[in-house]
DNA sequence: TAAAACTGTCACATCGCTGTAACAAAGCTA
DNA sequence: TAGCTTTGTTACAGCGATGTGACAGTTTTA
């Protein structure tokens, strides 16, 4: 069983992020692994991982900051954060919970509960994004077969064209540039072509057909938008 | 890809400053390099960066009070600027933040990180979406999806007409030369005829139909006005 | 391991936008 | 009203932005 989402760990102590890996692993769950904030960092812009398992002690940068920073940036403000707080930390977890955090566990804990909180949040923060399935004027797009049908008939569709249309789909009626949606969909730290977003376009609207593709419009001059009104 | 953006570059130490290039190159970034404070108010002066990576520890006037004083010059308090500290100084950031910075990164740094700090920065100090739609008389201009209609039916709209609608619906009222409209509108040093800006007025009220193009009124011998006042 | 699928880039085609000139119309002034 | 200035309007050539097919390199699948 898999459940597709991704969980990145961040522990100085290699220990616990085995421990904690081997608790995802178990439940289905993809997982990445950061013993520092700057790897974290840099793996979050590059994997955009569903979830952040942040260690409260770090060293260098903290975890309350290392939070404060996610929450603050647009491209990863979304990601939920569980806190892993030590025993006698108490007082940070309400530090924690204003700094943008969505949980926190006391360490020690048991490789249950770490899954259970994990599931809650998740259910709690991502009751629209990746779960439900989204159908705009007969265009299905199903993320938990990953599928995309049009009117029933099934739509042969490449992965970057299948993230761009999951992206489309939820965030309609708004224009993004061509860097934005390299940011969005490719991921932060790749060099890429700006062109080479209008050529993915160009397969999606083949893929989608007359029927659809009239919902990825093209804004002069500025990239590209998902709509449903005609321009 | 290039994103027009240009970053200065400020640290005494060639090879630094050469990383760093490699690496904003690599994004599609210009740049340009300073080894002192100087030379580099001087660059700003001249070039208007979008961003400055500034060095903490630089020989003679240190980061911090050249921090200072571009924030408290008009000029350049707009320019974000991103702090390079050295791993023991761990102190300063909060000084550092304090005297106006907008971010820090201690090193030694990735060049992946640096870019996706930058990009966050930059993301944020250039807000493309939190301007409110605007709406008056049933003509609506909504920045986020980029578009305009009259009375529900969408408006097609190019470009420059879309620029110039912005502007006069976010300064209503008040007459405009054409000399002011090529400078907010156009922007600053680009050399165009005045009667350029008739054109495009045509062709603004031309989109707009009967039904709104009262809203652009000609100011004989001094420019154009948006107003919902007859005049 | 071979075949198929996917990705990013390029070259070329195409389309729409832009600025300018030229002329028409409207205001102003003497 | 004539002669001037200012603005409206149109047409058009050039150019930049986008669409599109092909291709080579890579990854995935059978």
């Amino acid at each position: 069983m898999t459940t597709g989402k991704t969980i990145l760990i961040v522990d100085d102590e290699s220990a616990i992020r085995e421990m904690i890996a081997v608790a995802l692993e178990m439940a289905g769950y993809n997982y990445i692994e950061a013993s520092n904030c700057k790897d974290a960092h840099e793996s979050i812009i590059d994997t955009k991982p569903d979830m952040i398992l942040l260690d409260w002690m770090l060293p260098g940068t903290s975890g309350l900051e290392f939070t404060r920073r996610l929450k603050r940036d647009d491209l990863t403000k979304e990601i939920p954060i569980i806190l892993l707080t030590a025993k006698g930390e108490e007082d940070n977890k309400i530090q924690g919970l204003d700094s943008g955090a969505d949980d926190y566990i006391t360490k020690p804990f048991s490789p249950r509960e770490l899954v259970s909180r994990l599931k809650a949040v998740l259910r709690r923060a991502t009751p629209l994004g990746i779960e439900e399935a989204i159908e705009i004027e007969g265009l299905l797009l199903d993320p938990t077969c990953h599928r995309v049908t049009a009117n029933q008939a099934s739509v042969d569709i490449g992965p970057t064209e299948y993230r761009l249309l999951q992206f489309f789909m939820t965030h309609q009626e708004r224009a993004y540039s061509r860097t934005q949606l390299l940011d969005q969909v490719w991921g932060g730290n790749v060099y890429v072509e700006e062109r080479t977003v209008d050529v993915h376009i160009r397969r999606l609207r083949k893929a989608l057909g007359s029927a659809h593709e009239h919902l990825i419009q093209t804004v002069r001059g500025t990239g590209y938008r998902f709509s449903t009104r005609t321009s």
